[in-house]
DNA sequence: CATGACGCCTGTCAGC
DNA sequence: TGCTGACAGGCGTCAT
C-alpha cells in the first residue's frame, strides 16, 4: 500500500514526466473516483481540459500538479491508488483503470497518464490552493505559498524541511491519548501509516499503548527520528526501481518483504531479542510489537492482570 | 474543543 | 467446490 516513500516515489515521477504536459482530454471512467470534486465528473474533465501541469508537490499522503491561476489536481491514493505515465501508443488497459488524462508533451510522443486504483479509497480533485498560516510547502515567503483546502490541516511530514519538530514533540505529549494513535494522527505529524508507525515504536522499543502525557521529550523525539530512518529507508530503496515511462507504487514492495523488522511478524522471532513478536487488534486493524523489547506500561499491565484475573 | 468509533471499498484467503 | 467472514487500512464524518 501506498505510503510516504512510495507517494514521494510518485511525486518524483510525475515532476519528471508529466511537468509541462498539456491535458488534451479526460476520462473518469468511475464517478466515485472524483468523489471529492463536488461539482462531479463532468465538470471535472471539462475544467482539466487544456490545462498544463507543473509542480508535483507532496504533503503526507497528499499529493498535487499545479495548474495555472491557483488550481491544482489533487490526488490521494488511499490504499491501492496507482498513477501510472505511460506511451500512449502502447498504454495498457488496466482492469482498475479509474480516470485517464490524456497529455501532449512539447516535443516528444503523446502519454497517458493513468490513475488506476483497486480499492477505490483513494480519489482525483481540482482545487483552488488557498493561503495557509505556516506558509505553505515551501515556508513562508516562498513561492509555493498555499495549499489545496483538502491538505491545509494535515501537518507537516517527517521528509519536510519546514517541520518543527520540537513543536511535533510539545504536541505529542500534550495529548491524552495513546502513543501510536498520535503517530497516526495526521494533524499532528503527516505521512506515518500503520507500518511504519510500528517499525518506528519496535525501533525506539516504545509500546504503542503508552499515555503520550508521560513521555519524556527524549523519548518523542526518538520515535519520530526512527520513523523518519525508515522512510528515508523505503524511499532509497523505492527511488532506484525507476522506470523512465513507468511510475510503479508497487516497486518498494520487495522492501517491505526484506527490511520490515516486526510488522505482518506474528509469531516470528524479534530481530533483537528472539522474543514472539505479538499482534494485537488496534482500531480495526493490527499492531505488532516484540513483548519484551516494548513492554506494556503499567496502567495496561493492571488491566490485563485484572482481565486474566476474572 | 479534544478524542474515539465507524463507514467507505474491493480482493484475497482461511475455514467450513 | 462454493460460500462466508475476517482482514487489509487512510481519512472524513459523526458521536461522545
Amino acid at each position: 500500500m501506498p505510503e510516504l516513500p512510495e507517494v514521494e516515489t510518485v511525486r518524483d515521477g510525475l515532476a519528471r514526466h508529466t511537468t509541462g504536459a498539456t491535458v488534451t482530454d479526460v476520462e473518469v471512467l468511475r464517478a466515485s473516483s472524483v468523489r471529492r470534486h463536488l461539482p462531479g465528473p463532468a465538470d471535472f474533465a471539462a475544467r482539466l481540459r487544456g490545462r498544463t501541469l507543473g509542480a508535483a508537490v507532496r504533503r503526507g499522503k497528499f499529493l498535487w500538479l499545479l495548474l495555472d491561476d491557483d488550481e491544482a489536481l489533487t490526488a490521494h491514493l488511499g490504499m491501492s491508488g496507482q498513477l501510472l505515465v505511460h506511451h500512449a501508443a502502447d498504454a495498457p488497459e488496466h482492469r482498475h483503470l479509474r480516470v485517464r488524462l490524456n497529455l501532449a508533451v512539447p516535443g516528444a510522443p503523446d502519454r497517458v497518464l493513468d490513475f488506476v486504483d483497486q480499492r477505490t479509497f483513494g480519489h482525483l480533485a481540482l482545487a483552488e490552493l488557498v493561503p495557509t498560516a505556516d506558509g505553505g510547502p515551501g515556508g513562508r515567503g516562498s513561492d509555493l505559498p498555499a495549499l489545496p483546502p483538502a491538505v491545509a490541516h494535515i501537518a507537516r511530514d517527517l521528509l519536510d524541511p519546514y517541520l518543527d519538530r520540537d513543536a511535533v514533540v510539545a504536541a505529542v505529549r500534550w495529548r491524552r491519548s495513546e502513543l501510536k494513535r498520535a503517530l497516526l494522527d495526521q494533524t499532528l505529524v503527516s505521512g506515518i501509516g500503520n507500518i511504519y508507525a510500528d517499525e518506528a515504536l519496535w525501533r525506539a522499543r516504545l509500546d504503542g499503548a503508552r499515555p503520550t502525557d508521560r513521555l519524556r521529550p527524549v523519548q518523542v523525539r526518538t520515535v519520530l527520528g526512527a520513523a523518519e530512518e525508515v522512510m528515508r529507508a523505503a524511499l532509497r530503496a523505492g527511488g532506484t526501481s525507476f522506470d523512465a515511462m513507468y511510475v510503479d507504487v508497487n516497486g518498494s514492495s520487495g522492501w517491505f518483504e526484506r527490511e520490515l523488522a516486526v510488522y505482518g511478524r506474528d509469531g516470528l522471532p524479534c530481530l533483537r531479542c528472539g522474543a514472539s513478536v505479538v499482534r494485537r487488534p488496534f482500531m480495526n486493524r493490527s499492531s505488532y510489537s516484540c513483548p519484551r523489547c516494548q513492554p506494556r506500561p503499567r496502567s495496561v499491565r493492571r488491566l490485563q492482570s485484572a482481565a486474566a484475573f476474572l
